[in-house]
DNA sequence: ATTAACATACCGACCAGTCAGTATTCACTG
DNA sequence: CAGTGAATACTGACTGGTCGGTATGTTAAT
């Protein structure tokens, strides 16, 4: 009696390069973009041929869609876990804005990647719409949160939730570029805190 | 005894050439965007060859270095010929957030290429650094007017002006980038009145 | 005749995607 | 279990095309 059938070794091998391809795409596209990034740096980073890129992608543009979902599942998955719906006010607030800051901090695709993609969507009508569905589901997760902190009474509610999520998402989009971009005395990742407290001062019912 | 002497032939018809080729370029910037773009395209859009565009510029990058010296200089001064100190307190408000807006919808240089450019400019320092002087002009001028504000006693005056000066900008670079890119219904752009709501609530001194 | 302004042909590098071939594993048979 | 053919996963040389930049030629003003 062997031991419980675990997936076939082709299929097993087949999976795992595919997920190879794709930990190493998450490596070159943060190195260079999605522009500049070539399937020959990806597949000599996976230590792959070319050949072995198309069999699991249909092209370089198919191959960022996956990456994207599986980011950004991360990342909603990691702030999911940060907030902690029994702590005080005061404490849940700052979670909140903390927690913001510190996934996209860690987020081992730059920012700069996001924008460039973002830019290339604005100018295809097909991209556009499949990108905004994305940031439609930022918006869901955005506004169950602030839903949350309204019925813990700690965030405003007397504006349009939606409106005050869409707000709260353009000026995080915002404060990111600054991070990236601003030269040093105006780069508000060195004063997060400050950058916080305004937002909260914006947000938090008063 | 001929006309006043003017600008040689020679020369007028050099810095025509030049201002043709910057004025093809914005065209074909806005359509395809910095990476796309291919100077190929822009000397026939502007009726030249090849050999005329390496005459008058180095390299693409600094062509649109040159393009976006002029963006942004015709962006600031068409929002300080909106600005009329001399008004209420109210209009004043719904003018500076109105030409905000109106200003950037009326670019010709759609929002992608800034976004674009600055995903590029996050990834090479030189370039970086180069762009982040644009966006200390931007907040040295959202200061000034927002010290204006301040002196007329409509914008609030309880934080840091440097810091309030970057939120707005980070807020705006976040609308815009919405307006372009967010599912129909939540974009902003038809609603500019309502955001422009929440900004001033913010903004203003209460 | 000289020179500035521009034209044209070209180069070399790059790169997404293809395809015919190869190595490895699997399924099946006797 | 050995043997075998077929399917699968992958290889890597190649193609067709693009594009930034250059070298050299041509024209017209001075």
């Amino acid at each position: 009696m062997t031991t419980a059938p675990t997936t076939p070794k082709r299929r097993r091998s087949r999976e795992e390069t595919r997920q190879k391809l794709l930990d190493a795409a998450l490596i070159v596209f943060a190195a260079h973009g999605f522009e500049r990034a070539t399937v020959d740096e990806i597949v000599r980073e996976a230590g792959f041929s070319k050949g072995a890129f198309y069999v699991h992608f249909e092209s370089k543009e198919d191959l960022f869609w996956e990456m994207l979902r599986e980011r950004i599942a991360a990342q909603q998955d990691s702030l999911r876990q940060s907030l902690e719906p029994g702590l005080g006010v005061e404490e849940n607030q700052r979670r909140i804005l903390d927690a913001l800051f510190d996934t996209r901090r860690r987020e081992p695709l730059s920012p700069a990647v996001y924008y460039e993609f973002t830019a290339h969507a604005m100018r295809n009508d097909k991209v556009r719409e499949r990108l905004a569905d994305f940031y439609a589901s930022w918006h869901e997760f955005v506004t169950e949160t602030l839903t949350m902190g309204r019925a813990a009474g700690v965030i405003r509610d007397d504006v349009d939730i939606s409106l005050q999520a869409s707000a709260l998402m353009a000026t995080f989009e915002g404060a990111m570029i600054q991070s990236q971009l601003a030269p040093e005395h105006l780069r508000l990742s060195t004063r997060v805190e400050a950058f916080a407290a305004l937002l909260a001062d914006w947000l938090v019912r008063r």
